[in-house]
DNA sequence: AATTGGCACTGTGGACCACGGAGTGCCAGG
DNA sequence: CCTGGCACTCCGTGGTCCACAGTGCCAATT
């Protein structure tokens, strides 16, 4: 059905109309592109691509211009990614060195990957499910309050005020730490409700309404009502491309996480990047545009995903070059820390 | 020079305006008020509201905009603050209790007044110079590494790892921790570098490396470099109305984190609500754009400011009222918490 | 002195039209 | 199977025209 030829001549459309964002027409094809063919021959080529759906034409009378199904095919078949540039490379990594924790080095990461891409950047914090606990510290704030402060190993700090405790005991509170500290240092979050499940009981029945709150706040705050926290970037480049949804849109459905999280969560191969082109998005507002995301940790550990939002008609090869490329030097950094 | 009607037709200028976003002309004005004097007249006023810079024809025959100079004087004289509804204050109650922590609330926030103002929201976090410790942690991580836990009066916890430590033995730890925690329980941060100036001196010869150098890691990030931490919510809104400037620059400006603080600092006077209209704003890109701030705190303390960034056609009465609601209930759940 | 109706004037924006150009589909010949 | 030629189609541009909204000015009125 495709030979060669007409799969170089659909690839030679898609770069064209990155480049151009303009329909690109046969003739132009045949200047810019060694394809050895006329521009009669490429108008054949483009009417069996056209049926096929991986080009189409806005009117007729003008240049084709791919569909998603035609990005689809370029981006399995026809391009691969673009290693990035020893000068962008020793960019990422003099941007991100020298950052002193984990908010900055998330902060950092986002912004230099919509500064590489040109598009909008998301990155997930490492997940918490995916994190270990190092140390939980529990911290009397004077009357019936407690704040509970867990640090994971990922640099992650979560912190709770536990309120209505009634009378503290400094010694209750020095035991219920240690006690927790033995039995959750080093444990994956998913595991800690099965580790603490028969703490209660060891407890001194006196205290033991304490550590009964304690407890139900650190599993609720941790597992169940984990919120996988999220930051964004460089909305400001989606002003500069003109959507076919309104930008409106767009915005509204990058400014809901659960969105932003799904749309990094839906990887069909995790610890691979994955694209998602157009329709292929499910939310509505993203119709329209491409969302290309990878899987970042430290050694074979996946901890949580980054991603790149932009239009459609997008740099496929450079965007998931910059993409795979940050989430490798974010992983190291992270090692190292 | 102004008498009392030539303020009323330009209080009608500017509320047509902020109603139809096209200019208004003077027969639309006779109709719509209840001026009590005919279109001829009123042409009379406009001419007189032009020559003093109030308002501005975009072409000949075409009616009148208004000017920043124009808002400004609407918003100085020509109207009051309108409360919100009692739904509308309902909605806000519901809304900001049940946040369990500083971060919910101040995400909470920044969203229910994108929400109400349908316009870009700014909020900063309780600003760490105007916060006391409540309590200081040291976690020590294994190795030459120790986690550094900070933990202020308004909810705010910053933590940092400190490096190359060399051993690090638990007592020393221990005593370091009480150490500072007796010297700096309840002072306000900006106190902090004078009350832990001799610290050292009091430290174990052995140990006073670690203290030196956990002392100039508390002292780095929590005085000099301490960053303001601001979130938005929004920027949607801004995709609805059609800018002057580019969308582009103005959603550059607000990724700036330095922009945002100046824009919400620059009060000319604290604990009231500001308004800086239009060229008013130092940055470039925020030309067509009005900001409208307020303090918000627990009782007289003031914490950090909230805002809201729109068009300089907006509707400022409403805005001002719902700003300046919103910084008054986040007060109270802050002080409650 | 202030207000008003009348009137001539003026840009804007929409409708209409004509035209050049880019690109196509098809066909017949190599 | 490829190619050059050709007729066709539609878009975008630029020009003209007109209606409209709104103005500024003036003379008349209160």
């Amino acid at each position: 059905m495709l030979d060669e030829r007409k799969l170089a001549v659909l690839r030679a459309v898609v770069e064209d109309f990155v480049n151009t964002n303009e329909p690109v027409g046969s003739k132009a094809l045949a200047e810019r592109h060694p394809l050895g063919v006329s521009p009669a021959t490429i108008r054949n080529d483009m009417v069996a691509l056209e049926e096929d759906g991986y080009i189409t034409q806005p009117h007729t009378s003008a240049g084709r211009v791919p569909t998603d199904k035609g990005y689809r095919l370029f981006v399995d078949r026809l391009s691969s990614v673009k290693p990035l540039s020893a000068a962008e490379r020793r960019a990422i990594e003099s941007f991100l060195t020298g950052a002193v924790d984990l908010d900055e080095i998330v902060t950092r990461t986002v912004r230099l990957l919509a500064q590489l891409t040109h598009q909008v950047a998301i990155v997930q914090y490492p997940s918490l499910t995916r994190s270990s606990v190092q140390h939980v510290e529990l911290v009397p704030l004077g009357g019936p309050r407690l704040m509970m402060v867990v640090i994971t190993d990922t640099g992650r700090v979560e912190q709770r005020v536990i309120d209505g405790l009634g009378d503290i005991s400094e010694s209750a509170v020095d035991d219920l730490r240690s006690m927790l500290n033995r039995a959750t240092a080093g444990r994956f979050l998913n595991d800690v409700p099965r580790v603490v499940g028969d703490l209660p009981a060891q407890v001194d029945p006196e205290h033991r309404d304490m550590a009964v709150a304690v407890l139900s706040v650190l599993l609720e705050s941790l597992v169940e009502r984990h919120e996988e926290k999220i930051v964004l970037a460089g909305t400001a480049n989606l002003a500069a491309v003109d959507f076919a949804a309104s930008l409106r849109d767009i915005l509204e459905a990058l400014e809901e996480n659960m969105v932003l999280i799904r749309l990094l969560g839906e990887a069909k191969d995790p610890s691979m990047l994955t694209v998602r082109i157009g329709a292929e998005n499910f939310h509505e507002g993203l119709r329209s545009t491409s969302v290309v995301s990878a899987d970042y940790g430290v050694g074979n550990q996946s901890l949580a995903k980054i991603g790149v939002v932009g239009p459609t008609r997008m740099d496929y090869p450079g965007t998931m070059g910059a993409v795979r490329a940050v989430a490798r030097y974010v992983g190291q950094i992270l090692a190292g820390q």
